[in-house]
DNA sequence: TAAATAAGCACGACCGGTCGTATTGTTTGA
DNA sequence: TCAAACAATACGACCGGTCGTGCTTATTTA
């Protein structure tokens, strides 16, 4: 952010375009994302679009990465101020339902409709949104890692696996949620990590406390 | 199927034309699917498709029940097979796995994807695509009740709960395979059905046995 | 300090192409 | 001969993208 009224206006607008790109692509996928309809919700024009981004997919590219940024803020962030261990394992898992619940994004979870959509798709975009989810595989499995240092999990545990059940807890309940019944969705996705975890798990008070 | 000539030659093309639509729709989803690229895959004109379906949309409602019965014939009845109960509930799990990395869909999981494409698009495809999951949820839900029953699990068990997760595990197997190691998805969906089942279970042999 | 130039930004009009769809005519086979 | 199966063609709508233009703001020049 600057001063500048030119970069400022520029910047707004590119901003408003990314945010209201992540909305829209959520709901209509990355591909089935309009310039046309997205220039309309932005009350620009679409050749105007044009003078921020070269092509539709740099602008489908730009709109991940700031779906990463949304990300980081909303889910990331908060889990972060949790105490390490199991308890922010615990943290990240709710943070990402309540994202979910928040209804912040009405068309569910960009991530998991995004990868769906290319998952069979090869090209840029596909590569983009693997890199993205292998950088959230890492950092899921980084925080079931120290819970392990810390001594609140087996030192034998398998870490990629434990963090690849919990991560397709969380996925289940993005589809589930918007097809059958959210409530039950969210209810299953968060038991199921207890459930996972109580064996595991020594200290039973590290799974009983509240997250929040 | 009949011997008439007229008709038999009408149920072919119709038949091919949902193989084929299953195939593509997987690839580039039920709203990419382009009509001119299934008449050119099938070898037959694009107009000819509205002798058999009077819309797009009516060819992806039946293209949704055509893959319905492909994964009845493909992946329920070799589950059926297995004796009921713990080894019927793995036999599904792995017949879906195996159904995966068979690559007999390159386009990863139909329903995962379309499901994931229509889940904030209300219509009839959505509803139908609801309706399809939740008849595969009952199915899941099935299996596990008859293991209770079989004294196999604990009567007090939470049994959409169980299903949940091992629904979860498959449909993230879906996703990893295709935009991740293809290996390591299958290897954590199997390894966290028995991970989740070994401390329900009171009888150990039911895990260590083979499905196939 | 004032004028001139350049750059950023946004607009409306328009392009070629593809989409789903309707119409009309031809082939096919009992 | 009759109806089902298919082909050919065209239509209107929408797609991503380009072009020329004008307005606003920053930078350079006199």
């Amino acid at each position: 952010m600057t001063v500048d009224g030119r970069l400022a206006r520029g910047e707004r607008t590119r901003n408003a375009a990314l945010d209201a790109a992540v909305v829209l692509a959520t709901q209509a996928g990355l591909d089935g994302l309009s310039l046309a309809q997205l220039a309309d919700a932005l009350g620009v024009s679409k050749s105007g679009l044009f003078a921020h981004w070269r092509s539709k997919e740099a602008l489908q590219l730009a709109a991940i990465d700031h779906a990463v940024t949304l990300w980081k803020q909303r889910i990331l962030a908060p889990a972060l101020r949790a105490p390490r261990g199991v308890r922010r394992v615990r943290a990240l898992h709710d943070a990402r339902l309540d994202f979910y619940a928040s209804q912040a994004l009405p068309g569910g979870c960009f991530f998991a409709n995004t990868q769906f959509e290319f998952n069979a798709r090869p090209g840029p975009l596909r590569d983009r949104l693997a890199e993205t989810y292998r950088q959230w595989a890492v950092f899921l499995e980084d925080l079931v890692q120290q819970a392990v240092d810390a001594g609140e999990l087996p030192a034998d545990l398998d870490v990629p696996q434990l963090a690849y059940e919990i991560d397709a807890l969380g996925m289940a309940a993005a589809m589930h949620s918007r097809l059958l019944d959210p409530d039950a969705a969210y209810r299953h996705a968060r038991a199921g990590l207890l459930n996972r975890l109580r064996p595991l798990c020594p200290d039973p008070t590290l799974l009983t406390e509240g997250t929040s």
